[in-house]
DNA sequence: CGACGTTTGGCAACCGGTTGACACAATGCC
DNA sequence: GGCATTGTGTCAACCGGTTGCCAAACGTCG
């Protein structure tokens, strides 16, 4: 295939015209390696990747060699044999939802430390979307992670079939999973309400197909009866500062002095706009969120919240995924309650 | 090489027992889609990849059969032979700063658009650890984009040499390059500042080895003399909150009634910090941002703040990375004060 | 000193595409 | 009808690794 070289040559030299894409050309491979040291390539092959298969003093002479040349193996010509690319997909509804930065700076950490790449995609909170980003980035790697999938149970059942696959706050059984206890959390902040005088408290919730909202509003149905408090779920447009900002009406109209927000981004766009309109918070109203994203303490006053770990999860969804750890015996990361100003004692009206 | 495939069916029935990253085995080939349409692979390479090479009958024949086979190339096999990935990189410093979601954003819009994927990678504001992401992310994509590169003029043309390479907000002679211009918006706000009475400022600076950093310096000491004010620079320690909040001392020993920072976490870090000890925001000190990141206007007062069109940025890297964009004839991108409630009238004290 | 077992290294096939060169029509022209 | 021309499809080599199998070299022991 000279011709393909030529091709790539000609087209190096017309670089710096226009920045076109193009393979590195010059690269060194396991052949030069072979010849150098004297040796056939699929020696050099096993003395870089089989350790004590060939004799320590040819292993030497091979390494010298490859150091010398500046050897680094082509992925791509690796993975055509065996299978395995060593890089890993990460896929999240939003970028730009704070959530996900630590999420995925903590996996990016992980598969790093492991030697694997990441590469990520976005799927706008929407199914088809999704499926299309999965579809994309299928193909180029070993596994994937899918935070907060929006696909159905059968669609991700399918995708597993043929593709390691770790869900983030979803559990499809079947599928491995890492997810956050919020009871903990949830349990803490509950305590911490009733303790200020709260008695009835609404739940600003999150998407209908999310199952983590499901799952958040599950154990508070659980645990505000428990405690003797009246609970009510308030729905939201969206899972953003608008959404919040837009659920106010409804609030007042539920008469609430308290509330626990399915995320930080709808606690905030609430109590702005409950600031904007004259009401006091936490006097009128506390407000509890969700997650702990950059920004909740930013707030005045600051946001109560039920940190989720989310670094820690983004990791931990990487190990499941390489197989450093099993998901089954892997303990729950659990979420934590931080108090801030946001939550008070209700003042008597 | 049955061998291989062997193992790999037999990981694959391993799986659920523990989730080893293996590549999709059963995957459609040109082989079967040859076999389906009775011709032979090449010409099914080429129906699908040149069209107008190939009979417009057969062409459609192979299409039928690939699209009821379900066929996708793989990726990794066309990399070997053309040396094109159809995959891009995007380094950033720190993925936990805001400045970068709209960015990575951005850019992961402009790849998916045209049928590129993301890998990411962190740098850790170090040089080094630059050096290792893009030795990593190199030999895997057709090109990369290196946001606010911390590594010396020398490296990033070594780098340039053979591969293609586009550097956001720095600029280095001979390689591509998007950034922003500055001035009007540094401009604006020392108008703006001018017009409340502030005659001496502070310019909170960002990390020595950033190219931005003296690029907004250099531009403010030549607008604000022009306007006849006194401009001086107070160091941070690092372009963090934490960075903001230690540079009050120093601020308050320099006697300005207001400063612009380097990003808007420094000018957040010293707002809080400035209202923590009891000092008034925007009457005992007026504060300026620059990127208008997610928070600048969570806090009270809202953030006055330069706004840098992030997300349009990390597109124009896109572009300009796949040769849409001509870097020379593309008009940057200007950057805009935001007026918000963290600047105002100098006390009189 | 020869039979035998164990290292050690090389050969060649293969992963799944791409593409230059070529053979074999089909067509046009004189 | 013969020849050049154009169009269409196939052959085979190649990208850069990995690995089953085999042969040569080596060491051991009776």
């Amino acid at each position: 295939m000279g011709h393909v070289n030529r091709d790539i040559e000609k087209a190096a030299t017309d670089v710096g015209q226009q920045p076109v894409a193009i393979g590195r050309q010059g690269a060194v491979t396991i052949y030069d390696v072979a010849r150098h040291a004297g040796v056939s390539p699929s020696t050099v092959s096993r003395a870089l990747g089989k350790p004590g298969r060939i004799s320590a003093r040819t292993e030497r002479r091979i390494q010298d060699a490859a150091a010398e040349l500046g050897y680094r193996a082509n992925p791509m010509a690796r993975a055509l044999p065996t299978g395995r690319t060593q890089t890993l997909g990460l896929i999240v509804t939003d970028f730009t939802n704070p959530v996900y930065f630590d999420l995925v700076r903590g996996a990016e950490r992980a598969a790093a430390e492991a030697g694997y790449t990441m590469v990520l995609a976005e799927s706008q909170e929407s199914g088809a979307a999704e499926s299309n980003a999965v579809e994309r980035v299928r193909p180029l790697v070993d596994g994937f992670v899918l935070a907060a999938p929006r696909l159905d149970d059968e669609a991700l059942t399918a995708i597993a079939q043929d593709t390691s696959l770790v869900l983030v706050n979803r559990a499809v059984t079947g599928i491995a999973s890492v997810v956050v206890d919020v009871r903990t959390g949830l349990s803490a902040a509950l305590d911490h309400l009733r303790a200020h005088g709260h008695s009835s408290i609404g739940y600003l919730s999150g998407p209908a197909r999310s199952w983590i909202n499901a799952r958040r509003w599950e154990v508070l149905m659980e645990e505000a009866p428990r405690r003797g408090m009246h609970i009510v779920e308030i729905p939201t447009t969206e899972p953003t500062l608008v959404g919040g900002r837009d659920a106010l009406p409804r609030v007042r109209a539920a008469g609430v002095s308290a509330l626990v927000a399915y995320n930080d981004l709808i606690a905030i766009g609430l109590l702005r706009e409950a600031q904007a309109t004259g009401l006091d918070v936490p006097g009128d109203l506390s407000i509890v969120g969700f997650d702990d994203i950059f920004g909740a303490e930013l707030v005045t006053p600051e946001l109560s919240t039920i940190r989720v770990p989310l670094g820690a999860l983004g990791e931990a969804a990487i190990r499941v995924l390489i197989g450093r750890v099993d998901p089954e015996t892997h303990e729950p990361a659990k979420a934590e309650f931080v108090p801030r100003q946001s939550t008070g004692p209700a003042r008597s009206r």
